[in-house]
DNA sequence: TATGCACGCAAGTACATACTTGCATCGATG
DNA sequence: CATCGATGCAAGTATGTACTTGCGTGCATA
């Protein structure tokens, strides 16, 4: 691996066990087992650094995402739903401080290079697509996809992401909140 | 006012000003009208002083917040809801950077200290009496009040928050989102 | 072999910031 | 009036951290 990777991994390591004070460039060189004036040799200074760094574990997860949508898209609503977010609980559990690092980032940055609104605007837009497919399918009302994308993905939001990095719920807990919460969606969306 | 509450005062604007990073003591003090050396005498370290003023701005907060359900809790429920929402939502604007930084403040704090957490107990708790109380009136299926409380929490949530923080959505399109997703949840809760 | 490039190493600079110390001042209270 | 507690003020310490400089070394390639 060259050097600029090791550094961006060690950084992105870094933000995700320490979090955005524990990354000095001190300890990111010697994670990657580099001299520290190679990192500005390379990166110029700590901003650009963490810019590049945060974009590259951004990709790598929304490349991971993307996969959360290749399985069947069965009309059995609630367990493709079900699915879709206990694969989603798994890739988010590997990467939650990471998640957590770009919910900080907000300050001062550009919003095109904001990491969130990219991953959930990528997760909305899949999920609008397979609403319009049931209402085309007459499976589901006649609602605004959209809307219901929306909905469901701040449900998921919630559950998942602030339910970890805050409550620390155990696992079935959330299951449980998870089921309950989408069979009260799918009241309604479905038809009956 | 007493020089302990000057000083708290002048943390928590700055937080909501100027984010974690331009809270340094100096500008809290000069903030506060202080010496700096009174900040420590008072509050001995900068840590405890953050948890204080942390702790002081979510108990405002969260004293104005019970009074969003001071309002007659009418069987139409859609209004009732969308009073609600309209309400937190000038409540949670005039607060966000702050709620910024509280939701940032996760990393190695104890969680009785944790000011979000603290919030959404309570706000779950209050909708789930009165979905309860509609349950009771034969209003609303029989469905967990927990369940569905924190289904409309989880949308209100990240409608707001997360709209406000990270997208900054115009107030109409909050709006209407909004009420689409309040539409669906409805949908998935009233007896037909 | 010679040149250049990537990198290590040691040392240092600049700066911000938390926190301390010693002394002076002033106002309230016994 | 005398004392004491709260505060200001000036100066300083300690530390962490981004970033720089100068030099040496080894490796690959012309």
């Amino acid at each position: 691996m060259n050097t600029e990777d090791k550094i961006l991994d060690a950084t992105i390591e870094l933000l995700d066990n320490e979090g955005i004070n524990g990354a000095t460039t001190r300890k990111i060189a010697s994670e990657a087992g580099v001299n520290e004036v190679t990192v500005f040799r390379k990166f110029k200074n700590k901003k650009r650094l963490l810019r590049a760094a945060k974009e590259r574990g951004a990709n790598q997860f929304l490349e991971e995402l993307e996969t959360l949508f290749d399985i069947d898209e069965v009309d059995d609503v609630e367990t493709y739903l079900m699915t879709i977010w206990k694969n989603a609980s798994k890739k988010i559990d590997k990467r939650i401080n990471l998640i957590r690092i770009s919910m900080e980032e907000v300050r001062g940055i550009p919003i095109e290079d904001k990491v969130f609104p990219k991953i959930s605007r990528l997760i909305k837009q899949h999920l609008a697509e397979y609403f319009q497919k049931l209402i085309d399918k007459g499976i589901v009302k006649d609602i605004d996809p959209d809307a219901a994308a929306m909905t469901i993905f701040s449900i998921v939001f919630h559950i998942t992401i602030y339910g970890k990095i805050y409550e620390h719920y155990p696992e079935e807990t959330m299951e449980k909140n998870m089921e309950d919460s989408l069979k009260i969606f799918l009241h309604g969306i479905l038809k009956t």
